[in-house]
DNA sequence: TTGCGTTGAACAAACGATTGTCCTATGTTA
DNA sequence: TAACATAGGACAATCGTTTGTTCAACGCAA
């Protein structure tokens, strides 16, 4: 059994809060020198270390945070934790990781539970555009941070990718390779990702003169299998595309499968664009073109910025929005080769 | 700010035990129908939940599990982990998670911030043989199960599959393709995993009447980098070798990307062999041969290993060890199929 | 000797829940 | 009518810390 503060008062002869006021280095505690080496001596022998659970019932905080995503197997979210872990563990936090598989259901059920645990903060990567639970955040007064997807435009902590300018990079690309016919593997339309890289997409297309077409349009979520199926979609059109640009970099990967399945060479018969630069995506073969963002950075400035709020006590609306960049590969330009990666900076970050 | 049992108490007229045993359904309390209903009624109206620090506190448990691993963005643990969290969250347990990088001081300080939040349980995938943090777990009497990796060979509740089989599985199917210049980069000496399979690599090497060569063994660790310098190393002898064994997938990659840096054709001219068969080991070109575990299984088993120990209150040495199966694809043979992912079994399951 | 300022701690009240025990009205039985 | 059950809750201790307040003893000056 771990020691108290009780029995190591006992031990020193002293009250607990004595030993407490030691271990705490109080500063409003005077006491004889001789008594402060005795306790002092104590604490190292037992190595002593507060009982978190009832410093947290009196602190009212218990210095854990909590990461609610879809699902930590996506390498995308793997490399977001670190990033949330690196930059909350230095500052004495641990971090509860959280999968909803991209049910609200499990995303609300996940968030009860948290919040009746206390943790300190939510770092949520799995919200939804007008998403009640956000609201639920909000209105329970829980610190929290929105990362990568956010719910409405401008209510919440966000950090993320300018979404709308990634997906236009990425079909102009495409376009300026000379494809006429540029589909889209489409993110839901509840999602905020989802609705801005469509946007993008299509604002590219007019932009280049070429005229949207609701069939190159195939929405597949968010996860491989759902990228081959609506790649398998899209190739199975009387007029194909010759290129295709997948919401995330996994549907990338789902339609390289498919295209692979067909038959298919990529890029020679089929270009592919996905977003995010996940590691995968420069070690396929040939290397994914993307858009990249900076992951990492996503988890560590979104842990800074709930932090700021959980220590100054005050709920904060302050959006991060790196910006997103292009990493031409061999996936739409044959033999293109895959650069050191890249480091994007904020460049707009309000209030 | 959340309701509290005392509020519900003043509005309810009654005492806050009293409705405390409401919520808990206490069959020792004997109570008026209609008390009850009013008393459930709000606590219906405010959605109370009772304060889970204070509950950890006076309940002397959690519900917080840990998982200990070096890093998550490694597939392996991120499919581990989805394992852990899927066994343990309908029993209503949240898991936290640490990644060590390896490193034996950050591993040892994340259990002792663990230790002070009184988790009910930790999972640790990062031991090293003879590990004294381990030995610190069970001195502390803190439930614990070792997953893939072990510390002693019998004194620690613990799952993962037979790496000795399973290198010589590899190892075998390498020299049966008639393969007599084997390389294989190695796990560390310091981890179970590592000298298991080195071990179980020089078996099948005698076992097909080849001679060991030292030269031919390099350390790579775990790392991508590690496996790509470690058969840069390999590829550099006279007598290169035209065949390799890696510890892990993800030293495996490393050597891909080595070999395709050389001019190198896999298999043609070199052949490769991975270990746990992550989800990106079918997905590469050519998809890599490998011997697959059931990764999700490890975590969900060990989460019920865990769970039993807590539960009963009683330390284990229950150990579960699967089957490891070798899958072939076109790292090693020219054109083979992924089939699809095997079930493996436990077949060998002591006390 | 009385009074007062320090020193060096002890005391006690939270934080929010759980749970064994005790108490007070009613109604029932002898 | 006195004794006694029983129903229906109230009381209080406890989990381990933290922190504002109190307090005894001592030294010193008047």
């Amino acid at each position: 059994m771990p020691v108290t503060l009780k029995e190591l008062g006992a031990r020193a002869r002293v009250h607990p809060s004595t030993v407490s006021r030691v271990a705490n280095n109080d500063p409003s505690l005077r006491i004889a020198p001789v008594t402060r080496q005795r306790i002092e001596a104590l604490l190292r022998e037992t190595e002593y270390r507060p009982n978190g659970v009832a410093r947290g019932l009196k602190l009212r905080q218990t210095l854990v945070l909590a990461v609610v995503i879809p699902d930590i197997t996506n390498p995308f979210f793997a490399a977001l934790f670190r990033g949330v872990e690196d930059g909350a563990s230095p500052r004495g936090y641990n971090v509860l990781l959280c999968n909803t598989d991209g049910s609200p259901q499990r995303q609300r059920s996940h968030l009860q539970s948290l919040h009746a645990r206390r943790v300190d903060g939510v770092i949520l990567a799995s919200s939804f555009l007008k998403d009640p639970t956000v609201r639920w955040l909000r209105h329970q007064r829980i610190p929290y941070v929105l990362v990568n997807r956010f719910s409405d435009e401008d209510h919440d902590p966000f950090v993320g990718s300018d979404d709308l300018v990634g997906a236009r990079l990425a079909t102009a690309h495409l376009a300026e390779l000379g494809h006429r016919r540029i589909g889209h593997l489409a993110g839901k339309p509840t999602v905020s990702t989802g609705v801005l890289r469509r946007r993008g997409y299509l604002a590219a297309l007019t932009e280049h003169g070429l005229a949207p077409d609701p069939r190159l349009v195939v929405e597949s979520g968010y996860t491989e299998e759902g990228g081959a199926r609506a790649a398998a979609r899209l190739m199975a059109l009387d007029e194909r595309p010759t290129a295709i640009f997948a919401v995330t970099d996994m549907t990338a990967v789902g339609a390289f499968g498919a295209a692979r399945r067909m038959g298919l060479r990529v890029p020679e018969d089929l270009a592919i664009v996905g977003y995010n630069d996940i590691p995968l995506a420069s070690r396929m073969m040939p290397a994914l073109t993307t858009v990249h963002v900076p992951i990492h950075d996503f988890g560590s400035v979104a842990a800074r910025l709930l932090l700021d709020q959980i220590e100054t006590g005050e709920p904060s609306r302050r959006r991060v929005i790196f910006n997103p960049e292009l990493i031409v590969r061999g996936s739409t330009v044959a033999g293109a080769g895959s650069p050191a990666d890249p480091q994007a900076a904020p460049v707009f970050a309000t209030e």
